[in-house]
DNA sequence: AAGGTGATGACAGTTACTGACATCGGCATC
DNA sequence: GATGCCGATGTCAGTAACTGTCATCACCTT
């Protein structure tokens, strides 16, 4: 039997070829999942911090142990899909128009992963409350996104732009990110992720002219 | 006996007045800036993830009880200045004048409080290798920064600035000051914070028009 | 059939943090 | 100057997040 996880932020698909397996197998397979699955109701049914790891794992059939195994701490398990929209948005960066300005570029790439969570709408508010409900969770959140801003800044200067204005450009992308999926997951107003991005671009434009 | 602590960003200074008290307290004062200076010690000595809270305890002649009655845990001793930085930036934002534009006043804000920085840099620069040393700590740097950014979008706000700007311009005034401080603690060569938080906002105004 | 491998269990140990109660100098009040 | 409250600390037991180490055993390779 082969299983594929296909993990998302905070969302993963085990696709389980079962190749009938002769029989069964010592354990379920699939713990990784179960314990992401385990882990996202807990968190939203007693919130993160009233969660432990124990119940985890006991929900998930499994142990202790083989939740550390499978994620660095408590915290993990609700960004093991961060790495993914990561490259996505490098990739994108990496292939936006060479003649494309900077800011350009990673609007062009923000607009497209913007895109790819307007589908999920339900499942990132869903997200977000665990996330904002506990500080633990909203540094990981942070770290995260800083690294991602490094990340892109790299992607720039690959382009070949040159060093303050790369990791300025990577920061101020994260920000506008950040602040664009918040008011996309608290307003119930009908403009898309991507839509709101972009209009967060223009108001940057606008602020910033204004020394 | 009276005990003034004055605390910067991981920088206490501890005024004891000795009113000659009658004779001896029932322990060594200070505790809390004993505490301080032990963390701040061997963070440098061991880095902050092989010093155990037991060990600054005794370093500093307490209980690790004591300790967590000062600081919410252990990486808090390190952010204890944070609110002062904070409360600087937000009432320079305050004063600065009506007519300012929204990036003009947090511009004024930061290069005053850069100036603050420029005479600790050899201690700003002993702090921040033990902060990047640590994924811990830089995830405590990181949601302080972020409640610096919604604090100064607050100080905007209350100057009248409507809202998608005031969001944009402190989460950028924050990574203006991140870049800035990061350049300038790793950087031998003479630019001051100040001068280089102003050359940030300078280049701002050219990657934010670049669309 | 033999042996290697990988995922898991079992279990003991460390460390961060919390709650509850005891202690006792200093100070205000009487 | 005796009485009593207060605040900072000590003491101690307990919880929960992690880590290191070794055992187990279905599966795969040879």
């Amino acid at each position: 039997m082969s299983v594929t996880v296909i993990t998302l932020p905070g969302m993963s698909v085990a696709v389980i070829s079962h190749r009938y397996d002769s029989f069964m197998a010592r354990w379920e397979p699939d713990s990784r999942g179960r314990l992401e699955q385990a882990a996202f109701e807990l968190y939203g049914e007693r919130g993160f911090d009233r969660t432990t790891v124990a119940a985890i794992a006991e929900r998930a059939g499994v142990t202790e142990r083989t939740f550390f195994r499978h994620f660095a701490d408590k915290r993990e398990i609700l960004f093991a899909g961060a790495g993914m929209l990561q490259d996505l948005l490098v990739e994108a960066v990496h292939d936006a128009p060479p003649d494309a300005s900077p800011i350009e570029a990673v609007r062009l790439a923000l607009a497209g992963a913007g895109a790819f969570f307007d589908g999920r709408r339900e499942f990132s508010r869903h997200r977000q409350t665990i996330i904002v409900g506990s500080e633990e969770l909203r540094e990981r959140e942070l770290i995260k996104l800083a690294t991602l801003a490094a990340a892109l800044a790299d992607a720039l200067r690959r382009r070949g732009v040159a060093d303050p204005a790369a990791g300025l450009t990577g920061e101020v992308a994260i920000a506008i990110f950040r602040l664009s999926f918040e008011s996309w997951v608290a307003d119930d107003a009908a403009a898309t992720l991507s839509e709101r991005i972009i209009a967060s671009f223009d108001e940057l434009r606008v602020v910033a002219a204004g020394t």
